[in-house]
RNA sequence: GGAGAGGACCGGGCGACCGCUGGUUGGCGCUUCAUCGCGUCGACGGGAGGAAAGUCCGGGCGGCACAGGGCAGGGUGGUGGGUAACUCCCACCGGCCGCGAGGCCAGGGCAAGUGCAACAGAAAGCAAACCGCCGAUGGGAACGACGGUAGCGGCUCCGCCGCCAAGGCGUUCCACAGGUAAGGGUGAAACGGUGCGGUAAGAGCGCACCAGCGGGCGGGGCGACUCGCUCGGCUAGGUAAACCCCACCCGACGCAAGGCCAAACAGGGGGCAUGAGUCGGCCCGACUCGCUAUCGACCCCCGGGUAGGCUGCUCGAGGCGGCGGGCAACCGCCGCCCUAGAGGAAUGGUCGCCGCCACGCUGGCAACAGCGCGGCACAAAACCCGGCUUACAGGUCCUCUCCGGCU
RNA sequence: UGGGGAUUGGUGUAAUCGGUAGCACGACGGAUUCUGAUUCCGUUAGUCGGGGUUCAAGUCCCUGAUCCCCAG
C-alpha cells in the first residue's frame, strides 16, 4: 500500500470539496503565479495556497483520449492526492497528464509527491532570498539604472 | 454433421477496507424570535449504457415572433397503415440479386421546357447517311434486231447497187441523279427480335409468334398493382441522388432556452428648491405654479444589472405483468412499481476468491488434469423522449434454408 | 451546446457544367563534368474509409473517420 494503514490520526484520507479548485478564478490565480515542475508522467503547476492544507486542480484535455480515459486519469490524480494529502505542501496544485497510457496508481502517487517536494524545495528558495517579506508580485525595489 | 439466413437477449459475479455524490434522518456549531439556511461528524438505503457515443432526423418543453395568404429557402416521395412526429417502424406492390431461407433499391414527369453524354464512331437525338447494297425510275455509253427500213446518191431507171439515219425495244456497262437502312464497324447506349413473304435492293412494307407501348372491356384488391380478352399504331433512347415541373410538410432559435435572488467597484434616479406641472418620443427651450435655504461631501433609499447562488431537473409519449383487438408495427383496459440527477463536473480506488479466453511447463495414447503468467471489449448521463447510424471481447436462446450421412 | 470549413503522390497545391487526375519541390536512375553543384531526360507514387445514383464520380447523394476554426 502507498499510504500507511493507519493513517487516520490527522485526516484518514477524506477529499471535501474544499481541497479542490473549483472556479476558473482560482486556476488563473494558480497559472499567474505558478511554478512548474514534471516527470514522464505528469505536469504540475503550483502556487501557496495560503490555507493550512493543498488543493488539487485536474487538467485533463481531450488529446489525452476519450471521456472513460480522461474519467479514469482524474479518478486515479484525485486518489493519489487523497491518499498522500498528509504529505504534500500547503499549495494549490493543478496537475496535468503528461502520456495518454493510463498509469497505476502507485506510479500516480509516486509521481505526485515527488513533484510536490521539488515545488515546495522552489517555492522556499523563492520566498527567502528577497527578503522583502511581501511575498507578491511585488518588485524588487533595487535601482536598475 | 457442415455451410448459411433472420430475430431476441446478456455483456462479468461475490466479498473486504478506504472515498465521492443526491435523498431520508440524528448529534454539534453558526445564524434566526422561530422555521429555513450554512458548516461539520455519523447512520440508512440509492448512484451510467446498449449503444449513455456520433449529433443524422423527429417531437416534447421554453421564452420570442406571428390576421390570412404568398414568395424565397429547406426537406420528403410506390401503396395502405402505426405514431406526438419523422428521412423511423409494420404489411403489401414493383425491380434487381441469391439454388433457397432471404437481402438490396425506390415517387411521377426527359411522349412541358432547358441542359448533358469524354474517347471512339458515318451519325449521340432527329433524323441524317461513311463503307456497303441497289440503280427499278431518270441520265450517259457500247452492242444487237426492227433494218440495210425511211432518206440520199449512182446506174442498164420494172428494178438493182452503194452510203446510211432518227426512234423506241432488248442486253451489257457506268454509279451521275436517286432509292435503301438489311449487313460492317464504334460505343455504356445507335429508332424492337426471329422466321416467311415481298423487292431493283431493302425496310413493320405485309403476315405469324415473342418482347414492349397506348386505349377499351371484364375479374380480383381500400390502394399501389395484377390477371384475362380485345383493338390500335408498329415505337416515340438514357440521365431529374442535372436545372426544373407536380404533391405534401417545415416560424426561427435553443436548458449557456427561460425564471428568481443578488455582493464588490463604477455609474443612473431620489432623499436635497438645479423643485413640481403643461407643451414634447427625448434633450434643449418656452410657459404656469411653488420656494428663498451658503456650497459640497458623508450617509440613506430605489431600480437596472455583473460575479455568484437558487431554479428549470426529472413521474415520463415511464417500466413490468395480465387480458383483449390487429397478419404486424401498434393500440385499449386492469393491476403493480418509482428506477442517477452531476456541475473544473459524482457513480470510484486497492485487494482477495470465482468465471471465461490465450500462451508456456508437467503428467497422460487421448479426452483431460495440475501449476505459472497474461488478458476480459466498445464506450460514460449533462433538459427529456422516439428513431437512425456507428463501435463492440465473449456468450445464450428461438425460427428457418441448402448440402451430406444414418435409420 | 450550436454552427462553419478542410482532407488529392513523401510535402505544398490545381482540376470549368460529372468525361484521360495535372504542377512544383523531394526521392530514385541516367546524360553532361576530372569531381561536385547547376542544367537536361526518364521513373516512382495519390483523390480520407464504406455504400449508392450514373455508361462514367475527386466532383452528385447517404453514412462514418480525422483535423481546424467560430459563437455563447
Amino acid at each position: 500500500m502507498v499510504a500507511d494503514p493507519s493513517g487516520r490520526e490527522t485526516h484518514r484520507g477524506k477529499f471535501p470539496r474544499a481541497s479542490r479548485l473549483l472556479r476558473t478564478a482560482e486556476f488563473d490565480a494558480t497559472f499567474a503565479q505558478r511554478l512548474s515542475a514534471g516527470d514522464g508522467v505528469l505536469v504540475i503547476h503550483a502556487k501557496p495556497s495560503g490555507l493550512e492544507h493543498p488543493r488539487l486542480g485536474l487538467v485533463v484535455s481531450r488529446k489525452v483520449g476519450n471521456a472513460v480515459r480522461r474519467n479514469r486519469w482524474k479518478r486515479l490524480l484525485r486518489a493519489a492526492f487523497r491518499l498522500n494529502q498528509h504529505k504534500l505542501p500547503a499549495m494549490d496544485l493543478v496537475c496535468v497528464p503528461r502520456q495518454r497510457d493510463e498509469p497505476t496508481l502507485l506510479e500516480v502517487a509516486n509521481s505526485l509527491t515527488r513533484l510536490a517536494d521539488k515545488l515546495r524545495q522552489k517555492s522556499e528558495r523563492r520566498a527567502v532570498p528577497p527578503a522583502s517579506g511581501s511575498g507578491e508580485a511585488v518588485p524588487p525595489p533595487q535601482t536598475g539604472c
